[in-house]
DNA sequence: CTGAAAGCGCTTACAG
DNA sequence: CTGAAAGCGCTTACAG
């Protein structure tokens, strides 16, 4: 079962393997219609497709780009994902996701990987860690998107949430409630990532902005496999928060599996409010008030990005940022 | 910025690109222990890493794996790419994810795409048509694995739900709890797709053994924009019945949402089981009992039968169907 | 309007 | 133990 290759075309069609290539190439200008049906039926008798691995290797683009998300378990990243997906199938492009898993270290690897397979370009939801990697990337003009967090020390087009916006809207909601004792449970920020640190001093700022108090004791930043402790410590307080904000939906779950378990009822005991509008949140117990991403705008901007980084290779513009605006959906949890 | 190859590196180190493609392939066998040296610092020196484009193409395989979902919205899918995603990595195998979208002509572009691309195998939950392209891998003794749907007419290993148990062990947890006017809707069936159809039989004969009549008006199997409707007509019959049972999740959605509209209490004026245990299950109002899907073993499986395909490829065993135990999650929707 | 030739960056017998 | 040569399946100037 030896595959077809352009030979075999060349040969029932009886024409040279040259135009072949220019007829899968769509250079009709100056091919005999006569030819140019011979070879047509060539194609469709044989079932010929063309070997893209080694097309790529030729034309040196493989139209397919490199996708590397920090954590695949946010339902953020594969929302992104998904309109990435739509975007670059819609260019013809097809994408190979991979999931770096919080890990440095496998970032290392996938983006080594990526290029190695000659992706066309990259858009990474950065660890944050492997400077050296980014800018050797920028350094060799190799086309690379940012996602979701700022990587400051490297000129990298980037996409992502206003964040601070976000963790004010929040609190605005908290405030306009009449809530005062106002706490915020995000995941580690060990690693500098960008955004919980930015909702955290969100949160700082708005909380001085409607002159509350910061009670540290509210605040937690904390592995996920701490979470539940802060979430015990937090609530066995003499004087515990009377809301609390979300960082994301891992630390959601954390929160709502500590309040059924231990009976704190939402909104009545602790109002909740969560960013990420995870799905299915209004059928939830209470519906669920989160700040929403727009995902989708975001996933569609960063494919639309290195699309044309990828056909504009020359242009050096200046690096953009995009921050993106949140929206707050309002239903019963606060 | 012209990239790196072989060729920089051996004169870099001062040998023949032959004996530097040996090291990469760690042929050390008969490399002199400072020809090694000498090669390995030139590739750490340069920051060198082979071209993986002209490696597949010298080589024939690409180390990449083609998956091709039925509709990517269902969250069984995702949880199943993850688990073969897991496993590919595991081996040092990428995969490239296509979404059919539920339509058979975007199938079969990916399809051929994905083998244009030198995919070294394809798993595929079909949309049902395409049969041609089926048999073409088949009689070419081309890796392919089916998921979640059976294709009777071509003989390719199969991993899917006991569906029918699935639905039975629903119909008897209601029948339990004392239920006898007991409904179902599911998507459409009007390709065939053997988890709708597998589920609807279950249903019946379990009704059947039940000796529970089985009523038309309580089973709705529709295409989703008309699922509203058919709610709306099967809850405002006269007598409607007391428990739904839903057979995907798209279906749930709905159902929720229907319910929450007109004010329908889940579980004293109808009692809920969906198939399919979405995440959040447990959050919502009330927790949702489900009946769920093992993605991850699944998943795992049908990656590692077409690595194992891939891997000895003359072998041709029978051709295995595995049906996989669903299992109820109860909860408190019934 | 069509074909012969070179080359993309590797790998793999084979020679020495 | 190492190197020269052929070839994977295309594309692309270039010649005619």
């Amino acid at each position: 079962m030896k595959p077809l290759t352009i030979k075999d075309v060349a040969e029932l069609a009886n024409v040279s393997k040259s135009t072949v290539s220019q007829y899968l190439n769509k250079r009709y200008e100056y091919m005999g219609e006569e030819t140019r049906k011979r070879i047509e039926h060539a194609i469709a008798e044989l079932g010929y497709h063309p070997n893209i691995v080694a097309r790529s290797l030729r034309r040196k683009t493989t139209s397919t780009i490199g996708v590397i998300v920090a954590n695949i378990l946010h339902a953020f990243s594969t929302e992104i994902i998904r309109a990435i997906e739509d975007v670059c199938h819609e260019n013809g492009f097809h994408i190979i996701v991979c999931n770096a898993d919080d890990s440095p270290e496998k970032e290392r690897k996938y983006i080594e990987m990526l290029r190695a397979k000659q992706m066309d370009g990259l858009i990474i939801f950065p660890t944050g860690s492997n400077l050296d990697l980014y800018e050797r990337m920028v350094s060799e003009n190799y086309p690379v998107v940012i996602v979701d967090r700022l990587v400051s020390e490297v000129q990298i087009p980037t996409i992502l949430l206003d964040n601070k916006k976000a963790t004010k809207m929040a609190v605005q909601h908290f405030v306009e409630k009449g809530y005062t004792r106002i706490g915020m449970v995000t995941t580690s920020i060990v690693r500098h990532v960008t955004p919980r640190i930015e909702r955290l001093a969100g949160f700082k700022e708005a909380l001085r902005e409607y002159r509350l108090p910061i009670e540290e004791d509210y605040i937690k930043s904390l592995n996920p496999n701490q979470i539940r402790a802060g979430l015990s410590e937090m609530f066995t307080l003499k004087s515990p928060p009377q809301a609390v904000l979300a960082g994301n939906d891992l630390v959601l779950a954390e929160i709502l599996n500590y309040t059924k378990e231990t009976g704190i009822n939402i909104p009545n005991d602790l109002a909740l409010i969560a960013i990420d509008d995870v799905p299915y949140a209004k059928f939830f117990d209470p519906p669920l008030t989160t700040i929403a991403q727009p995902t989708f705008e975001m996933g569609r901007r960063a494919a639309e990005m290195i699309l044309e980084k990828i056909q504009n290779t020359s242009v050096t513009e200046e690096v953009k940022i995009y921050r993106f605006e949140p929206k707050i959906m309002i239903r019963e949890s606060c």
